[in-house]
RNA sequence: GCCCGGAUGGCGGAACUGGUAGACGCAGGGGACUUAAAAUCCCCUGGGGCAUUCCCCGUGCGGGUUCGAGUCCCGCUCCGGGCACCA
């Protein structure tokens, strides 16, 4: 018999798709769409194991859809713009165009060589000028609208990436993309007022409960970070101008002992003016500023600060109160200044303990009483307002409306609403991004670049030096004139944060060479958005967020009607291996360690021989010696094979650890599967399906009976739960009994051939959109037209699914001690009585009186018996 | 510290709304075929008790609800992730 080669029929089937536009997609009216994405790859050069995973389930939820009759939008592209093509540049002197296209190009071969569902017609790459062309226009258009923003600020810098991160991309105080400690540092950047939207970004989530992972949504609520609270003036006592501050506590107002303000409040200097603290404060303010960042704002670190010599005044009771400057106030958050309760608030405690500050408790909880010379840390509990005025005796959480109420009303202050999130900083200070299309004026100032002048074209020639924006050392590119007065002008140098080129893909997707514009807005209107979205969970507050804030601008600048541009998300786990660590020589690849696990590392010709720690599973990466490589995999047992280990040894959202064994038996039930079809074709190439299931030898009513229950299970795992490995499972076990069967029925009886066709088709039509090409194969040598692709979803006869006979549990007490066989639907006192007779039941009634009967019809008897 | 997840055989993982714990796969053991090996096929495989028929124990730990709990409730432990002086 011919040999399952999976090399020679995956070309063979690829090619077919790909002249046939099996996967080309088109906008047809009327028809139900579904539009299935997944995150692009950036070209980093090749693909690895975490892209076969998330691409292979998005291929079987495309397929999926398709063969249930939806019409499909499944388009890949590149996210081509990007540091590491201009490291490349520094380092191999290539440019990051052509390294791009290279990478584009290879990533593409690997991608088709994986068989999976694209409409390629509508591959896009960021880096294309039709690309970020749109994104300018939008850019300048954002700029009227004042939603693109230019400022001076204190900014996350880079010093490896040489470039500006956004909050969003500094992750633990260093760079989400190279690792390397994050400095600030004070610049002239974009920013994109994702501020404004804070609120509706917030409320959005609620929508996406339950078709979002609680985690994504959990994080972007964090982020966003609302607080509900009060903005309150306290003016100055012996000068002009007033202290604003932000509190979510004005409850305690009764309790304030001093104030704090930021090291680099903006009004600082009119504070200290005069007073013979200044000095002191400024010594005090420039250590302070001199800190890291990162160190200042640990949590651990020491409360300090320096009184200012100013006061103010409590509105509330007349108090002259102290101002102070302190390391722990955020000049970012809320106003830079706030009110000091050190009773009922930690921080604050633990400053005035440090600086001999009072303590006035203002809440008492209930069944206690604190005295401030007992206290070991701020209260921050509820309770019952003390010592505060006409608001005394009142339940704190009810004060804090009444305070504000009273606050709005004698007009010293509002309620108000503050966010964490902080506006965008989009300005990359690299040349592989899009051209910010800006041009700087002596006489105008910053003047948009007229839209009949776009793109603002990247110039081709740019020396790659590896310091400073090499965009800045293009003349060519720097001067200009002003669109205005015609005069000498400077152009913008940074690029574009690259997050927003992925913030709009989707979109750009739905009518890829659309010319007048980003996007045609009925082509989005028709796909959009997107019905399942599938990436890693590590871009839950980067990618998603920033696409989120773009959709809901490019809705108000009139571009589409969507809010939400994912309905649906699911974010895969890691693909993980385990890892091997040598005493001597550290991280080991596999074959560095020998089946009794020492290492096998030479060194002077003798062989370490140490033994070898098998450390837990971790993401593959190279410098721990664990990583797959997709192609081998692909050129040892193929594609569908490497595919459908990925979606059965773990469920998407978890963490898959890889396994060379387990690897071998997806081969090992693929040959299984051909070894079945291919053996009996010549059995299975007939016309009509004429028998009736009454007429049928038992096996072949199991057969039958089987894959309608297969069917119905496979079909609710994939559609419902996602849960591919159990589909998966029930599709092997279904194999199972085929082979079992193959030998107990009569090949030359017409009913045999006729159901074990059916069988075998419906099992082919299963497993299409896990394992394409041997199902396409298979489907054309039983003498069936290609492509197999384009089938629908086989259907199920619930009759057909339902069991024979069913297994009754009898439990003594809610111990199993006996089953039988029952048809189903017999009656409970039918059940119950035949439960009874049974011999270990009678042993285990033996001298118990029976005090009831639980009766779960085709399920279980329990009987309870003292 | 706060907020999310998670914990089931030697391993990856199953178990719909509480109703046979361990599907499917891997690994392991035994056997068949073969001169032999590979491949393939069959059987066994949670732990224990002379054990295919019987019994006890068993889903991180301790309680509870229930005729019945991996599943629900309360209290912990450990692991993973996110946030972390945000006033």
């Amino acid at each position: 018999m011919e040999k399952y080669d999976p090399g020679s029929i995956e070309l063979k089937w690829q090619k077919y798709w790909e002249d046939h536009h099996i996967y080309r997609v088109e906008e047809i009216p009327e028809k139900e769409t579904f539009y299935c994405l997944e995150m692009f790859p950036y070209p980093s050069g090749k693909i690895h194991m975490g892209h076969v995973r998330n691409y292979s389930i998005g291929d079987v939820i495309a397929r999926f859809k398709s063969m249930r009759g939806y019409h499909v939008l499944h388009p890949m592209g590149w996210d081509a713009f990007g540091l590491p093509a201009e490291n490349a540049a520094i380092q191999h002197g290539i440019h990051p165009a052509q390294w791009t296209k290279e990478n584009i190009e290879n990533m593409r071969r690997q991608l088709k060589r994986l068989g999976f569902s694209y409409d390629w017609d509508r591959e896009l790459a960021t880096c294309d000028e039709e690309y970020y062309r749109w994104e300018q226009k939008v850019f300048i258009e954002m700029m009227n609208k004042g939603l693109a923003y230019r400022k001076r600020s204190l900014v996350n810098w880079c010093e490896h990436c040489q470039t500006v991160l956004a909050n969003e991309q500094v992750e633990g105080g260093c760079c989400w993309r190279c690792g390397h400690p994050v400095v600030e540092r004070e610049l002239e950047q974009w920013f994109f007022k994702t501020t404004q939207y804070a609120e509706e970004l917030l409320e959005g989530l609620d929508r996406l409960k339950g078709r979002w992972p609680d985690n994504v949504l959990t994080m972007q609520r964090n982020w966003i970070g609302r607080s509900e609270g009060a903005l309150i003036r306290f003016p100055l006592s012996g000068r002009e101008g007033a202290i604003e501050i932000f509190t979510t506590r004005p409850d305690t107002v009764y309790g304030i002992t001093f104030m704090s303000v930021a090291p680099e409040y903006p009004g600082l200097l009119g504070l200290i003016e005069g007073n013979s603290q200044k000095d002191e404060v400024l010594s005090f303010v420039e250590r302070v500023r001199r800190q890291p960042r990162r160190e200042r704002t640990l949590e651990d670190t020491e409360k300090e600060g320096v009184f200012t010599g100013s006061f103010c005044v409590n509105p509330f009771t007349g108090e002259e109160v102290p101002i102070f400057v302190a390391n722990f106030v955020l000049v970012e958050y809320g106003t830079g200044a706030i009110m000091a309760v050190p009773a009922h608030d930690q921080r604050d405690f633990e400053f005035a303990e440090r600086y001999g500050l009072p303590l006035r408790v203002v809440i008492q909880p209930p069944g206690e009483e604190l005295r401030p010379e007992e206290m070991e840390g701020a209260f921050e509990g509820d309770g019952i307002l003390v010592n505060s005025g006409p608001f005394t005796g009142m339940d704190n959480r009810k004060a804090m409306q009444a305070i504000v109420a009273y606050i709005e009303e004698k007009g010293w202050g509002r309620g108000a609403v503050e966010y964490r999130l902080k506006d965008w900083g989009i300005s990359r200070q690299r040349y592989w991004g899009a051209p910010i299309p800006v041009v700087y004026c002596e006489t105008c100032g910053i003047v948009p670049v007229p839209e009949e002048e776009l793109p603002v074209k990247l110039p081709k020639d740019a020396p790659f030096t590896g310091s400073g924006n090499p965009l800045e050392r293009v003349e060519a590119f720097v001067r200009t004139t002003c669109p205005l007065c015609k005069g000498p002008a400077r152009r913008e140098t940074d690029t574009m944060d690259t997050f927003v080129e992925s913030s709009w893909y989707y979109f750009r997707y739905c009518s890829p060479h659309y010319e007048k514009g980003p996007f045609s807005k009925e082509a989005v209107e028709y796909w959009c958005p997107v019905d399942q979205y599938i990436g890693g969970i590590e871009h839950a507050v980067l990618h998603l967020l920033y696409s989120r804030f773009y959709t809901r601008v490019l809705r108000d600048l009139g571009y589409l009607e969507i809010d939400e541009p994912f309905s649906r998300l699911l974010t895969q786990g890691m693909v993980v291996k385990e890892t091997y660590r040598c005493p001597v020589h550290g991280w080991l690849y596999p074959r560095e360690v020998s089946p009794e696990l020492t290492c096998l590392r030479e060194e002077g010709g003798k062989v370490c021989g140490q033994k070898v720690e098998v450390g837990r599973s971790e993401k593959m990466s190279k410098s721990k010696g664990n990583v797959v490589d997709p192609d081998e995999m692909i050129e040892k047992y193929g594609a569908d094979t490497a595919r459908l280990f990925l979606l059965f040894a773990a469920p998407p959202e978890r963490d898959l650890d890889w396994s060379d064994q387990g690897i071998e038996g997806c081969y090992r039930f693929l040959n299984r599967v051909w070894r079945f079809v291919v053996s009996h074709a010549p059995e299975l190439k007939v016309k009509e399906e004429a028998w009736r299931f009454e007429d049928l030898s038992s096996p072949l009513r199991a057969v039958v009976r089987k894959l309608h229950q297969t069917i119905k299970k496979v079909t609710r795992n994939i559609e419902e739960e996602y849960h591919f490995n159990t589909a998966i499972a029930s599709i092997m076990e279904f194999l199972n009994l085929l082979y079992d069967v193959e030998k107990k029925v009569d090949w030359h009886e017409k009913a045999t051939r006729e159901v074990m066709k059916e069988a075998v088709e419906g099992m082919l039509l299963m497993l299409v959109p896990f394992t394409p090409h041997i199902c396409e194969e298979l489907w054309q040598r039983l003498g069936n037209e290609p492509s197999i692709c384009l089938q629908s979803w086989p259907g199920y006869i619930e009759e057909l699914a339902r069991e024979e006979e069913v297994t009754i549990v009898v439990q003594v007490n809610g111990k199993v001690r006996a089953r039988f066989m029952a048809i189903p639907g017999t009656p409970a006192d039918t059940l119950e009585a035949r439960a009874k007779r049974l011999e270990n039941v009678v042993r285990h009634l033996k001298g118990k009186r029976i005090e009831k009967v639980v009766v779960i019809p085709d399920r279980l008897v329990n009987i309870v018996a003292v």
